[in-house]
DNA sequence: AGTAAGCCATTTTTT
DNA sequence: ATGGCTTACT
């Protein structure tokens, strides 16, 4: 018998996760033992075999990055694309079910999905009645308390005593309660609201949930260790037939847990085999992307945690021998982004291209040293995760013009531009259109435009909030006409918008436009302007992520899924990673998820890994001695390269003992002991650092204000007069020499 | 209604 | 130290 081509070398373990395809299956993925392609394998398997049509499969996963790179590789299994798939991201089928009973929970189908923006905005008008110290209780943190109950599937009547909190002095509940009569009112949902809405129907519709289990034989879940509860009542409520647990079958690995603090259970996962009864295990454990020496490191540190399912990374690659992990102490962070620098520049001269290289930290304050550096060095890098493009001031307002077209009664967009650009709307005037709207039952649009024809706005501000309704009404006339794409520019010419970027200063703003442009390019992509809206506020992508050769820095947590030929990882220190956030606020616990976190860390890896850690760093105002991370202690000794670090070690607990200099190092307080260094450092560090060139009078570029001429300089910053954004006081280190 | 001065927090992020 | 945001002036 003949192994069907897309079964063909896979190992028996991928294989069995595979062709298990009836009843529960959890399938225990170790970083790099090839998920996806199990994954998306099994898909074609039960199309290619018949078991189920390729609508009658179900396959969720977290990201919209997640479920395009799936369907793509389903698409080349198949070599057709698959008919009517039911994948994507929790949300997105989620949105589509809601879409189809929408009435069930009292909105229509065609609800309005909001960003975090419109969240808070309403949040603040329904918080209003309470008189709540907004300075004592943030409404960030409300909306994290209200997010953080709809993860865990709870409606405000359904929050016990022992849920509630005492933040807004244990409003908190009535909160949460007027703020989802609000969104039904509007007939809008916030993310929570999608999965929130359809557990609630699949729960008290008998007929619908019956529905969707005969249509889904076979469930796929991707990255089950990261569920929520509510995500977890989902797929609990779908995933039976006839009383009995169906063919679901949940990717994951309980090591790479990371997202506790945004309501992901890893519960979940470690709970499979009760939920589901009769369910099969298979563990993935061979590894065909790292050395041993990096599966070793990663291996040993993450067996310090407890509650584990237990798995261990094996080598599955046949060049696996490769370097020891090195673990390099420094003396501060400026030395940190010296030495990764200049390891880079290395490697690069032996043509391991820039694309291979990532900076991986903690938190987002630690790239500022690296990009200094990289600039200085004139290494191309690109920070990843950054702000994304839908999430951009300009594209955002662009947004809300189009909302604002599509339906003149969307009041949270109305609001969101009626003075963008300035037209000399101030809070009195957006109260006044309030208390009319609320007056006659409508919108603020209707309240606008009958204040204005009874003379409610007089001179310059009714002038301009003509124009402004009259933009609208004529692009809505047109759009039939001449299309969205069409409707869409003018509205956004003729309402004055480009013209305030064109108009703006700022070195930014023809950034700004140019993205505007390109929003309006990517209209042609879609049929009608509401087809358009709910791509936007599902699918949040940033732009085509240009495949230039650059080293990438971002956070560990962006990393995951990711891979690299050599990963460097800093800050390795007690109170940065782990960090001192998570070791107050969740003790144990949080040790555990950092450590898994430095277990991602590692494995992103393929061939070098380097983790640094700085005897000294500068936290908010002032400089403080910080410790080796425990992290560091728990690697074991045959895996990886202390360079310099017994020192720091020592240092720890004897400060008058001797340390020893690493020989292996260009720069000579890079990779020094921290005491040795420290004699030498006030006067290396202020060498290095670029301000010979920052003089008096010489012109200089700076990231956020352009070029401008130095009128005054001391140690750490200047005084800089820009070309556009006038006389600013700028630290030095932000300055780069203007090459023209 | 727009600007200056004070106040605060400041990990991680997707949808 | 810094930036973002609210409050208090002009």
């Amino acid at each position: 018998m003949t192994t069907p081509s897309h079964l063909e070398r896979l190992n028996p373990e991928q294989r069995a996760a595979i062709e298990t395809t009836e009843g529960p299956l959890l399938v225990l993925a170790g970083a790099g033992t090839g998920k996806t392609r199990v994954l998306t394998t099994r898909f074609a398997h039960i199309l290619l075999s018949h078991r189920a049509k390729s609508w009658q499969v179900l396959t969720v996963t977290f990201t919209n990055k997640a479920a395009r790179e799936m369907r793509e590789r389903i698409t080349s299994i198949l070599g057709e694309p698959a008919e009517g798939l039911w994948l994507g991201t929790f949300h997105s089928i989620c949105a589509r079910m809601l879409r189809r009973h929408a009435e069930y929970v009292g909105l229509t189908s065609n609800f309005l999905i909001l960003d975090t923006d419109d969240q808070l905005r309403l949040i603040k008008q329904v918080v209003q009645p309470w008189r709540i110290d907004v300075k004592r209780w943030p409404l960030n943190g409300l909306m994290g308390i209200i997010q953080r109950w709809k993860d865990r599937g709870l409606t405000p009547d359904t929050i016990s005593p022992a849920d509630n909190t005492d933040y807004a002095d244990g409003h908190a509940r009535a909160i949460y309660a007027a703020y989802q009569a609000r969104l039904r009112e509007l007939n809008v949902c916030d993310f929570g609201d999608l999965m929130l809405h359809v557990v609630e129907i699949l729960r008290t519709r008998p007929d619908v949930l019956t529905q969707y289990q005969r249509l889904f034989r076979y469930i796929l879940v991707d990255e089950y260790q990261d569920t929520n509860t509510i995500q977890y009542l989902w797929l609990r409520l779908l995933a039976r037939r006839e009383g009995e647990p169906a063919n679901i079958c949940c990717v994951g690995d309980d090591d790479q847990s990371i997202y506790s603090w945004r309501g992901a259970e890893v519960e979940n996962i470690l709970r499979f085999e009760k939920d589901f009864p009769g369910a099969k295990i298979v563990r993935l454990e061979r590894n065909y992307r790292s050395t041993a020496q990096i599966l070793g490191a990663a291996a040993g540190l993450i067996a310090h945690n407890e509650g584990r399912l237990g798995k261990t990374l094996r080598p599955g690659r046949d060049d696996a021998q490769g370097d020891l992990v090195h673990i390099v102490g420094v003396w501060d962070s400026d030395a940190e982004a010296r030495e990764v620098c200049s390891r880079i520049e290395r490697l690069r001269r032996d043509d391991h291209p820039l694309g291979e290289f990532a900076i991986l930290v903690r938190a987002g304050f630690q790239t500022r040293a690296f990009e200094e550096r990289l600039v200085q060095t004139g290494i191309p890098y690109r920070i990843v995760g950054g702000l994304r493009f839908y999430e951009r001031a300009e594209i955002r307002d662009a947004i809300a013009y189009m909302r604002v077209l599509v339906n003149p009664a969307d009041d949270l967009a109305f609001e969101r531009v009626v003075n963008v650009p300035k037209r000399g709307v101030g809070t009195a005037a957006l109260q006044k259109m309030h208390v009319e709207a609320r007056g006659q039952h409508a919108s603020l649009s209707v309240a606008l435009a009958f204040l204005l024809k009874s003379g409610g706005f007089r001179g310059k501000a009714a002038e301009k909030l003509n124009a402004f309704q009259e933009c609208f009404e004529t692009q809505r006339a047109l759009l039939a006409k001449e299309g969205h794409v069409v409707a869409v520019g003018n509205l956004l010419e003729e309402s004055g918008y480009l013209g305030m970027w064109r108009d703006d200063k700022a070195p930014d703003a023809p950034g700004r436009l140019e993205n505007l442009k390109e929003l309006i390019r990517a209209l042609a992509d879609f049929s009608t302007l509401s087809e358009f809206l709910e791509h936007v506020s599902l699918v949040m992508e940033s732009e085509g992520t240009n495949e230039d050769q650059k080293v990438s820095i971002m956070t560990l947590h962006g990393a995951k899924g990711l891979e690299f030929d050599t990963v460097f990882l800093p800050g390795w220190e007690e109170g940065v990673f782990p960090s001192q956030r998570t070791l107050d606020e969740s003790g144990d616990k949080g040790v555990e998820e950092e450590r898994r976190l430095a277990y991602v860390g590692i494995t992103r890896a393929r061939y070098r890994a380097t983790i640094l850690h700085a005897a000294n760093r500068r936290i908010y105002a002032n400089w403080q001695e910080s410790m080796p991370s425990r992290f560091l202690d728990e690697l074991p000794d045959e895996y990886v390269d202390r360079e310099g670090e017994t020192a720091t070690r020592q240092a720890r607990q004897d400060y008058s003992g001797i340390f020893r200099t690493s020989v292996f190092s260009d720069d000579v307080t890079s990779s020094m002991s921290p005491l040795v260094a420290r004699r030498r450092s006030s006067v290396n560090d202020e060498l290095a650092a670029n301000t010979s060139k920052i003089e008096i009078g010489s012109r200089v570029f700076h990231q956020k204000f352009g070029y401008g001429v130095v009128v005054d300089a001391d140690r750490g910053s200047a005084e800089v007069v820009f070309e556009k954004a006038g006389s600013k006081r700028v630290m030095a280190s932000y300055l780069q020499p203007a090459s023209e």
